[in-house]
DNA sequence: ACTTTTAACAGACATATGTATGTTAAATTA
DNA sequence: TAATTTAACATACATATGTCTGTTAAAAGT
């Protein structure tokens, strides 16, 4: 096997590592190197190592395919979300413990706990948030105006745009044949703010 | 360590063996066997080989980290999805080796080449495709009338609902703003169906 | 009471895998 | 041209890791 060009093969092995990676199986060393015909587990290991001191990825070292991609190189941390499918009052940590199953979102940064909701009802279609989608959300007590956030009003989790109003808070559907929610802020329980919303077609 | 009840422990590490494989990092037997306090590794691999018989694992033998979920259990594939900024008319195969990014999407059994665009225009408001949303696209050459499909009109992409009238292709918005394109089947270029919509919101 | 199944343990073995040392030659730089 | 860097190779070693054989005791079934 003769020279390549400089950075070429490293190049095609991050691409590689990273596919690889993100498909969720960690290759190995010797894996690379097959799968670029490398004659020695050496030239696999050199560009690997090059490419963790270029920052473009991470290893836990004396671990069996052990390579990672650098967190500052994806910018987002892959995590793992549940989706729940009703939405308890009180007994949260057993709905946590026993998800309807679980996505994967890419998320900014270390953001905390993240689950998923189906969203029921109309009231949102203004806003592009259907009947059956599914909304991620970052699970927090309160919101700012303007975000929509997933509320519990009688037991019930119902996706609404947030706005604060002194000592109210308002319940804004997206959708003219409803009409908004006002409270006090006491008697409002906010489960979290929605992130991310996806819808699946057939 | 005593005995728990029948098939108690081996539901806690089936948990364990998928949070660790959708997060991506597959769990060696030994790693299992600390993770629960075992003192004897073949205690772990005992309950893996149980999951593996019961079909909910799969397993890669003789491989390091080598247990998967089985097909049959999550039913759906974790699949790798590279994100295009521009359609190009012709260039495909440079578009896909080089995209902008990657997302990880779940999709029916093996459905072949998936992509993602990001959608401009509001001419999709009416079903809820809104821009900047991330449409996932099954690439296929044809389509159903009443699917959403990517279509390439004068060398742009479009998101439009699909409908075929004999000879004739319609691609309509549900906007009320824009007008209903109408071409000769011939004329018009398929780029794939929309399987999945999503939305990031700050 | 007897057998069968199942959870857990103990120790060992084979190999898969990360790592180290040293060499060669092409490309790049001084 | 000489020195330096880089891609690739060859060989070897330590251990991480999957796998095997055999044992014990509690639970379940007969």
């Amino acid at each position: 096997m003769g020279r390549t060009p400089v950075g070429h093969t490293r190049e095609k092995v991050f691409k590689f590592v990273r596919r690889r990676l993100l498909s969720g199986q960690p290759p190995t060393v010797r894996e690379v190197q097959k799968a670029f015909g490398f004659r020695a587990v050496q030239t696999a290991r050199q560009h690997l190592e090059q490419l963790v001191g270029d920052g473009r990825l991470a290893v836990d070292r004396n671990k069996s395919r052990g390579y990672r991609l650098a967190e500052s190189v994806s910018g987002r941390k892959t995590l793992l979300v549940p989706v729940l499918g009703r939405v308890p009052a009180g007994v949260w940590q057993e709905a946590i413990e026993d998800p309807d199953g679980y996505v994967t979102a890419e998320a900014p940064e270390i953001s905390g706990e993240v689950f998923a909701l189906r969203v029921q009802g109309e009231s949102m279609i203004g806003a592009g948030i259907l009947p059956g989608d599914l909304v991620l959300v970052h699970r927090q007590p309160t919101a700012q105006s303007g975000d929509i956030v997933v509320a519990l009003v009688e037991n019930e989790a119902t996706v609404k745009t947030f706005k604060q109003c002194d000592e109210r808070i308002e319940l804004h559907p997206s959708n003219p044949l409803f009409t908004p929610i006002i409270l006090d802020a006491e008697a409002v329980v906010i489960l979290g703010k929605v992130i991310e919303v996806r819808r699946t077609l057939s």
